[in-house]
RNA sequence: GGUGUCGUGGCCGAGUGGCUAGGCUCAGCUCUGCAAAAGCUGCUACAGCGGUUCGAAUCCGCUCGACACCUCCA
């Protein structure tokens, strides 16, 4: 039996505006389709909040039982920077202007973006395609699109016709608008003679000469619109009609919007049950935009080279950080704001290693079982980490209140509450178990030991004077000590 | 200009028509040789102005402000 039976998820659908009861397509499976990075520089640190976010999410499922197939693309075909660049698109103007070759950037942005997905702990999708590898199955989907009336084809070009299916479709359904409004509110743009209309969407793009990467296609040697690589990636891999997707708010419109246009008018019917959107990261209460510099690296932000912050932050803490706000809503990273999580980090960590040396009494004086379906409570309701963590601090009282001794676990309580600490702040959360004493090594917490035993008989002896004096050039050098009933530990600053 | 989201205590950040979110900070107490750590206690907010209601921070309207999208962006 599957916890997904009796633990009911909502997930909020952008496509409704509202929470449902999560019902995937086919029982036990669930298909998850997020549009992924495009390599033609670092990954940007808003774009690595997404996929953290749906990464909990991806955990989370599977932490319920489902057979999730995750598939997140990497771009690397390159979009279109817009209409005025004649047709050139960032990776090639990238790969001119460091004379190397547009699949060479590619390659050393999709390594970065790996490591920086390792550090932070992120699973790894089931399926990672590129567009570049998929370039086949976009045609057939624009010949679909052509044979069902719905593109037309241009100078060696083919545009999506947004007129002619919003005659019978509702092209606006996900991001709210109306085509109306849509043509009275486009700026005038050049460069868009080709198309019938302003808001039709190129679906092949014709290279022109000095276009490096083009492949051949019906139509022309060129290249294919941007939004065509998700159709047809995420169809091949999970179906015409699939359970979730997601990426960032930003996203809705136009990208996933069109995407619903190619697939109603390729394949006749809408992609996707769920669709799910991440909200913005901003640093400071401001967008990250390179070109104001209001902007850090997630490798600065780990490193700690950067201007904005006081400290290098862990990994974990800054999943911490982010999992501390809903996945909905705009979250603002800050110096005080990384500071006081990783200080709730810390304080977390600790109470579950000292899981270990609590001692079971008869009796519990605390509902662990209720405690546990909180837990489940808040990530069932739209993945709600903020409340999850909220009741994870409510164990961490609970634990320090059993050392304490002024509340009781018995064993099989006991061994409940540590199985569901690992389960959410690790499975789910993604969290990594780096407390601070765990940074030093063994030899360092012998040599530690010693001095906590020198320092227990100075002050038998009264010897007070030695005794701080141990304590205090610990500290110093960056260890501190921790009297408890039990004996003293020590942690590292 | 259009569309949408939102405005919560010293800071961050959930939630919600009547019942303590949580974290960080701060104050007091317990513990301690003194501290630290830990525990306990306290600090009771919901932009402004109207309206609906027995009752609104939660629903409606307006005002002000923030952010996003409408143009490459997660």
């Amino acid at each position: 039996m599957q916890l997904y039976h009796h633990q009911k998820l909502d997930i909020y659908n952008s496509l409704s505006g509202k929470k449902e009861q999560f019902k995937p397509i086919n029982e036990g499976h669930v298909g998850m389709y997020v549009c992924g990075p495009t390599v033609y520089s670092n990954v940007h640190l808003g774009n690595v909040r997404t996929f953290m976010s749906f990464d909990m999410i991806f955990r989370y499922l599977k932490h319920l039982g489902y057979k999730v197939r995750y598939v997140r693309n990497i771009t690397d075909a390159g979009h279109l920077e817009n209409d005025a660049d004649a047709g050139e698109d960032k990776i090639t103007k990238k790969a001119r202007l460091e004379q190397i070759e547009p699949m060479e950037i590619v390659q050393r942005y999709t390594v970065d973006f790996h490591n920086i997905l390792n550090t932070f702990n992120f699973l790894p999708p089931s399926i990672e395609p590129t567009a570049t590898g998929h370039i086949i199955e976009q045609i057939e989907l624009i010949k679909n699109i052509i044979d069902n009336g719905f593109a037309y084809v241009a100078n060696g070009s083919v545009y999506f016709d947004v007129h002619k299916y919003n005659e019978n479709n509702d092209y606006g359904i996900l991001s709210k608008r109306k085509l109306d409004d849509l043509i009275h509110n486009t700026r005038e743009l050049d460069g868009q003679n080709d198309k019938k209309n302003p808001q039709d969407f190129a679906l092949w793009k014709k290279a022109e000469p000095q276009h490096i990467m083009r492949w051949p296609s019906p139509w022309s040697d060129g290249f294919p619109g941007w939004h065509l690589e998700c159709t047809a990636m995420s169809t091949k891999y999970l179906g015409d009609h699939f359970d979730i997707h997601g990426g960032g708010m930003d996203l809705k419109f136009p990208h996933h919007e069109c995407e619903i246009a190619q697939n109603q008018a390729a394949k006749g019917q809408s992609p996707v049950n769920y669709w799910m959107h991440a909200n913005m990261l901003q640093l400071n209460g401001q967008r990250m935009s390179k070109s104001t510099g209001n902007i850090v690296n997630p490798d600065e932000l780990l490193s700690g080279n950067n201007n904005f912050f006081s400290k290098a932050f862990a990994p974990s803490v800054i999943r911490f950080f982010n999992a501390q706000a809903h996945y909905r809503s705009v979250l603002d990273l800050t110096d005080d704001g990384l500071l006081s999580s990783e200080k709730g980090f810390y304080r977390l960590m600790d109470a579950i290693n000292l899981l270990d040396d609590l001692k079971a009494s008869e009796t519990s004086s605390i509902d662990i079982k209720s405690w546990k379906q909180s837990c489940y409570d808040a990530m069932n309701d739209d993945f709600n980490s903020p409340i999850l963590i909220a009741n994870l601090f409510e164990a961490v009282k609970y634990i320090n209140q059993v050392k304490e001794g002024s509340q009781t676990l018995n064993s099989e309580d006991l061994s409940l509450l540590k199985e569901t600490l690992n389960v959410f702040a690790f499975d789910v959360l993604g969290l990594k178990n780096v407390t601070k004493t765990d940074s030093g090594t063994d030899k360092l917490s012998a040599a530690v030991d010693i001095l906590i035993k020198l320092r227990q008989d100075a002050r038998a002896n009264k010897d007070f004077a030695l005794s701080d004096k141990i304590r205090d050039e610990l500290a110093e050098a960056g260890i501190q000590l921790k009297d408890g009933k039990e004996g003293t530990t020590f942690s590292l600053s």
